[in-house]
DNA sequence: TTGTAAGCGTTATCAA
DNA sequence: TTGATAACGCTTACAA
């Protein structure tokens, strides 16, 4: 009892039930259950008094236990887990998918994974104890194949962001090479050969594959890759800026620097600053002060909101019984120019 | 049964409950229950058997049943309610809350106002139906003494950001008056005796209090203050920013600005840009490329995350039992002076 | 239109 | 150490 009085510790009494409602209204619990729920079948009367003992009581439905009769179980609830819901860009990821939960009357539970797996297989599993109808995760690295059993068990599950191994699920990413590769090419279309690199490690996914973007807008354009302008395992701000202060530093410095993400854009401006070069800048990802910023920042950056309701619509609709194979969705990628990508070398 | 496979779709089997466990492993429920809860008084052979049948079996105990009967009914769940996910000081304060949260074995529901009253409300009951063990709130506008029966019958509720009308309970907040007022004393102590105001609607509680920090500045230095350079009413960057050009296209421009909240600031920085004067500007609420701009910018902020921790651990004293009277934390703010609130006039 | 009984998957109670 | 049975608060099935 000790446990219940410190679990609720004003409770002078406790919730009403529909025993309660249905003692004060007169009538049957079930009858309660009809009224309340909206049920045909009860004389507006006999509604209209329960109604009115339910409001006296204060009653509130419990949802817990009616989902626990209630055919599929459902609590309308989905799962999301992601890197950060700290870091603007997976603040709006977050957004996306809960405008898409509540169009569909679900609410969402979310967590951050710290980019840790164990604390990902962990915060899944709670998930899952509580029986979420379906998943949204922004997969750390490693191997996702302890998902499949429950996939299998029918809760459904979408990647976002990135794709992950050891399930086939479906997954909603940007075009990370393409975009990578837009960017790069509009920096070659100003006259730069000499194009630098700040990003993320190789380990990361979107890392990888906008590096690769880098890689190939380069062989295209026939300029041959200087690893001496590479600076990959960039994954703060601050790291990033060390790097371009490297790379500002050198003999055959670079006339532009691609940044593979928000943070390595970031890291890019603050070490351009006090540089005072005339370096051109193309950052992947936008963020709200590239305009205000000088020079504005020319970035190429998928739509986050979008990612995030397009994985939420997909979830919803194996939920609604979608059988087709699994299947990856791309999103596009926009260039916005604003200035700092069209310096000349 | 169409909603069944409809809202289960892959599920060739439905999920093993206990009792398939229990099955399987020759023993009754209830060993299973102990069993696999880790409760004690189960031979250690016993419990192996049982353990190794629930990992073929793929269980994962249903903690929707589970709670149903717990003493308490906690779904170790909290609810958090606040204006949008998506916008960055909304983000920190959720993952301040995630924090605490995990760090107490709870998860967390959340979902966005959008400032809206009436969804603010549904979204609450939506909450309390599923029995969240308690609330923190961003409250939108009005009255919240709908919140009373809920708050007495046990469910602890605390007020982020901004306290709440009608209810008596706790809140943590940011020192709104203090902080502004130390933003304008900033610039009045640069030189400045002109300082316009750009921020929102007075309705809100943080813009009205900072604009009382904003007059009490003025009023400690003897200046008059001057409803021409003061601009309430811009919720937006784009609000901000007209706002903004209206006073440095008048005849008697101020000299400095105080812009009450990051999107205020952002604006008035937008503004600046087309403008080309030199003009100071102390802006309320951090933001990440504060520094990056040119001139960087000076703020006055409190700490989101910490706010949001804040709550949290309130929340969970109270969960814990704590019965002191209801009490509002005013968490301090800092200033940091970057560059653009120590421009001379 | 209303009510009775059973059952959802788990834990609490009490007996073996 | 184990198990049978009730109970949690609600909805479904069926009866009145």
């Amino acid at each position: 009892v000790t446990t219940l009085s410190a679990s609720r510790p004003n409770a002078a009494d406790p919730r009403p039930t529909m025993k309660d409602v249905a003692a004060a209204a007169g009538v049957s619990v079930k009858t309660v259950s009809r009224a309340l729920g909206g049920e045909s079948g009860v004389q507006q009367a006999t509604r209209d008094r329960v109604q009115a003992a339910a409001r006296k009581l204060g009653f509130r439905r419990n949802d817990i236990a009616a989902s626990l009769r209630r055919l599929g179980q459902s609590m309308a609830t989905i799962g999301l887990l992601i890197e950060d819901v700290g870091n603007p860009f997976y603040a709006s990821v977050t957004r996306g998918v809960e405008e898409v939960a509540r169009e569909h009357d679900h609410v969402v539970i979310a967590a951050s994974s710290d980019e840790d797996p164990e604390l990902e297989r962990e915060t899944l599993s709670a998930f899952l104890s509580r029986r979420v109808d379906g998943l949204i995760v922004v997969p750390a690295g490693g191997d996702h194949s302890y998902l499949a059993p429950d996939l299998a068990r029918g809760t459904p599950l979408v990647f976002a962001d990135r794709p992950a191994r050891g399930v086939e699920a479906d997954a909603v990413v940007v075009a990370n090479v393409r975009g990578a590769a837009d960017a790069v090419r509009h920096l070659i279309g100003h006259g730069h050969r000499r194009i630098g690199y700040v990003g993320d490690a190789s380990g990361l996914y979107t890392a990888r594959e906008r590096y690769r973007g880098y890689t190939n807008a380069l062989r295209s354009a026939k300029i041959k890759l200087d690893q001496s302008i590479v600076r990959q395992g960039a994954h703060d701000v601050d790291s990033a800026a060390a790097a371009t202060a490297e790379l500002l530093a050198a003999e055959e410095k670079p006339t532009a620097i691609f940044a593979g993400n928000n943070r390595a854009t970031i890291g890019v401006l603050r070490a351009m600053r006090a540089h005072r070069g005339r370096i051109a800048v193309v950052g992947f990802d936008d963020f709200e002060l590239a305009d205000v910023v000088e020079p504005a920042v020319t970035v190429v950056a998928g739509d986050a909101r979008a990612l995030g309701r397009a994985a939420a619509e997909r979830l919803f609709a194996r939920l609604a019984g979608d059988h087709d194979p699994v299947r990856t969705i791309v999103l596009p990628t926009t260039l916005t120019a604003r200035g700092s990508g069209e310096i000349k070398p």
